[in-house]
DNA sequence: TCAATTCCCATTGACCCCCATCATATCCCA
DNA sequence: TGGGATATGATGGGGGTCAATGGGAATTGA
């Protein structure tokens, strides 16, 4: 499953704030009924992610040298400072004061998809970043490599000669 | 399965389009019943694919440093701008209104095939941008170095030459 | 006993399912 | 070869359902 699209949802007085259907739905076959989130180091914003997801990062950090200081920074930043939020019946969850402070939210919150994890933004600071990003993807002129085609692994690979590659993102 | 060709069809006032049905079959037997798709960063068009490229375009940005720059901007450009959008029981989509806006639709959306992914526009800046790539194409003396012929893998290989691409800009 | 959290129910409005109609391509047969 | 008959896709619209939201009651814990 994957985390895609913005979703704007209020934040009620009580601090509890709706997480978007299409989220639940991927976060919810993973075991725990709820979500993870930290601070995101570099900018404003809430990293959020599934608790498999979450382990994975803790077995990554496993592999960092038991007790360099990059790892011991990680895991604090990371691990130590991470909140595990349980969905109530309505699919809600409840806010930190903390992390809403950290990230500047008020009365809106910015779900926003980045894959295999999401960001939790104030929506006008996201709108900011948004357009910025375009701007230098734009001029930088950004291409993605894509993948020599995802392994079949997952669901059924019903197409055989799906091998055959593309070319990146094409021109114009 | 390629998306080829352009298919023009209505946006009733619901905010409804349906898929062209070619592209429903391509779409279909690709577990999820809908389609993702975003805004063209360069050009005031939307880009369409199926879920499973949808996530080997995570995959891929997952390969780019898990932090770098480039992917960040490229993540919320693509990933977080993305909709998923599911097909009613009719195989047709809503098109939300922001992406209406940015493609400049009005009553009527051309699906405009590309391969492994397709476009939607508004017809009449479709048109415009074709002649006008076209003459490009013309000036330019491109030409389009086909690959060896991708290895028909398992199975029959009825036909041969199947497996090539097509010229960027289609025919219509 | 008070405060904070969790559970539960009510409301509302958007979305999705269903059906009805229309257009177009295909086929059948005279 | 023409004309209709049929199937299938495209389009329109109404109404039920469910996600998002708000608030109160019950529960917990200090």
């Amino acid at each position: 499953m994957l985390f895609t699209g913005t979703h704007i949802h209020k934040l009620d007085r009580k601090g509890r704030v709706s997480v978007p259907k299409r989220f639940r739905a991927a976060l919810e076959e993973d075991g725990f009924a709820g979500i993870y989130i930290y601070e995101s180091p570099k900018e404003p914003t809430l990293e959020g992610c599934s608790e498999s997801h979450m382990e994975r990062i803790a077995a990554s950090l496993d592999d960092l040298e038991m007790f360099s200081d990059e790892a011991e920074d990680l895991a604090d930043t990371i691990l130590g400072a991470s909140h595990a939020l349980p969905f109530d019946g309505e699919g809600r969850i409840i806010l930190p004061p903390e992390l809403i402070e950290y990230a500047g939210i008020t009365d809106q919150v910015a779900f926003v998809g980045r894959g295999r994890t999401f960001r939790i933004w104030n929506p006008d600071t996201f709108a900011e970043r948004k357009t910025a990003s375009r701007t230098r993807v734009v001029n930088r002129g950004s291409t993605l490599k894509l993948k020599p085609a995802a392994a079949p692994a997952a669901r059924r690979a019903s197409l055989p000669s799906e091998s055959v590659v593309e070319t990146p993102e094409d021109e114009a």
